[in-house]
DNA sequence: AAGAGTTTGTGAACGCGTTAACAAAATCGA
DNA sequence: TCGATTTTGTTAACGCGTTCACAAACTCTT
């Protein structure tokens, strides 16, 4: 008998999920929407697993960090797991987020109609350019940083999106930890440093650019010297 | 001795170096840049670490995979590592991107001006809608879908972006594979399927938000608990 | 009721990435 | 020149994530 999980009234489990599993999770979610959307009611770790392009063992040993959901035998009711991850990764309701940097980026995450079905709702846009300020995008009045505390404190916002030039980009951090939001994601080129207990994520355009031109050159030279391996022949 | 690494003539190293220090070595190239602008010329992994966000020890390890261009008892010099770092990445040529789907995300990433510093251009947008074909964005004009194969063949480019919606992506992908790309990023949320030799990265922005929406359920539901208890206690 | 067939949940092995620790190699001062 | 000091490059241990493989648990047929 394992001890490591304690399920608590709510269902939910207490153990922590591995960082790895986490973010596939929501690949899970997504490929039992579009099972659903099938009408699919019932499958088998092999077809959740291909349909979410990952190794069906990585996809059974993934959801038995939640749970016990499937049926041996038979495989796992879609609208139950469906229900059982979403409830997990905290989807029962929705998460207010605000934009810092209303800028190109800024303006196409606001408009991005995807975020509703993933229970991320954009809920105010903030910029410093007071020329920005007052203007309306997708919807939403942009407000001046000064607002920040009390947007955030109103709306009960625990996400923040920074979309400001990097330079910005550890004030802006700054400030929205000092209106009490706990998770960032950083779209900036730069390092933010935040206390103990706010969690950041990064995401950098360039590097996945970089990443991919690195691997290029490498075709490029390894073709080179078999065609070189060729010529000698 | 070790012969993991056979070195050419152009200096580069064939043997291939893992991905995680691939991911990392823009990071450090950007470390480097920083310090090359405050006139640092000599630095140690120490400090160079400290810039990057990283172990110290990882750094000296990931820069070992590439040859080594430190001194002991002194450092590295910033313009010469960076510049090793630059040739290891591809990053003393400039790989020009083509982009397809010019909606908000496209749109926004063909006004990015930092791609340029790291050696990526974007050199041509495609869109399937004839509303926006032959449009001009951020200088660039918006050519048709079927254009692909001969702007891919006559600019030689080699990474395709997708920015599509997710029900366009696979076709998108086919249509880039057979154009003649062989590094796709995909910004869809799909799987997109390619034969072996093309490299696929994805990013996905809606998981990045819901893996911050767990961590943040996991804070409030630990606030709860801590609170019961104290309440209990 | 029992045996054949199916599929989950998980133990165990493996591989990759991270980190600590240290010998090797350089500088510097006496 | 030599010993003290600094800092790299690398080895070895560790931890996390992936994958295989299989017993346990379920269904279905006879
Ligand atoms: N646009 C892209 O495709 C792209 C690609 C890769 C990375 N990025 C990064 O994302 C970030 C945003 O990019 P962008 O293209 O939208 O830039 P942008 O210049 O279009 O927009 C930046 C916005 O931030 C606002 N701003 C500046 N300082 C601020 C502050 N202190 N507080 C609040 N708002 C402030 C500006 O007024 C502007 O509206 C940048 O860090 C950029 O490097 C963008
Ligand atoms: N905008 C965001 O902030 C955001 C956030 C997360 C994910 N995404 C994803 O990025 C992708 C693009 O998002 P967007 O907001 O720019 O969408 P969008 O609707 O604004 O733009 C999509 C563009 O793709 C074009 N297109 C459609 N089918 C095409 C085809 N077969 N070939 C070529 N072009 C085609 C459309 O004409 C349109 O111009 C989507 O898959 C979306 O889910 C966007």
């Amino acid at each position: 008998m394992t001890l490591l999980r304690s399920p608590r009234l709510d269902g939910s489990t207490s153990r922590d999920i591995p960082d790895a599993t986490v973010a596939r999770l929501p690949v899970y979610l997504r490929a039992l929407n579009a099972l659903a959307e099938q009408g699919v009611m019932s499958c088998a770790s092999n077809e959740l697993a291909e349909q979410a392009g990952v190794n069906p063992a990585k996809l059974r040993k993934d959801l038995s960090y939640l749970g016990s959901y499937g049926t041996r035998g038979v495989g796992y009711d879609v609208e139950y797991l469906r229900y059982q991850i979403a409830r997990e990764m905290g989807q029962t309701q929705d998460w207010d987020v605000v934009i810092v940097g209303v800028g190109n980026l800024g303006s196409a995450l606001s408009a991005y109609q995807g975020f509703s079905t993933r229970g991320i709702r954009v809920a105010a846009l903030v910029d410093a350019d007071p020329q920005r300020v007052g203007t309306v995008v997708s919807g939403i009045t942009v407000s001046p940083l000064d607002e920040l505390d009390e947007i955030v404190a109103d709306r009960d916002i625990s996400i923040g999106v920074i979309a400001t030039p990097g330079t910005a980009a550890q004030e802006v951090a700054e400030r929205l930890v000092a209106a009490g939001i706990t998770s960032i994601l950083n779209f900036a080129p730069a390092l933010v440093q935040v206390p103990d207990g706010v969690d950041v994520r990064k995401v950098d355009l360039s590097i996945e650019l970089q990443i991919l031109a690195y691997h290029e050159q490498r075709k490029a030279s390894a073709d080179k010297t078999s065609t070189d391996k060729a010529a000698t022949a």
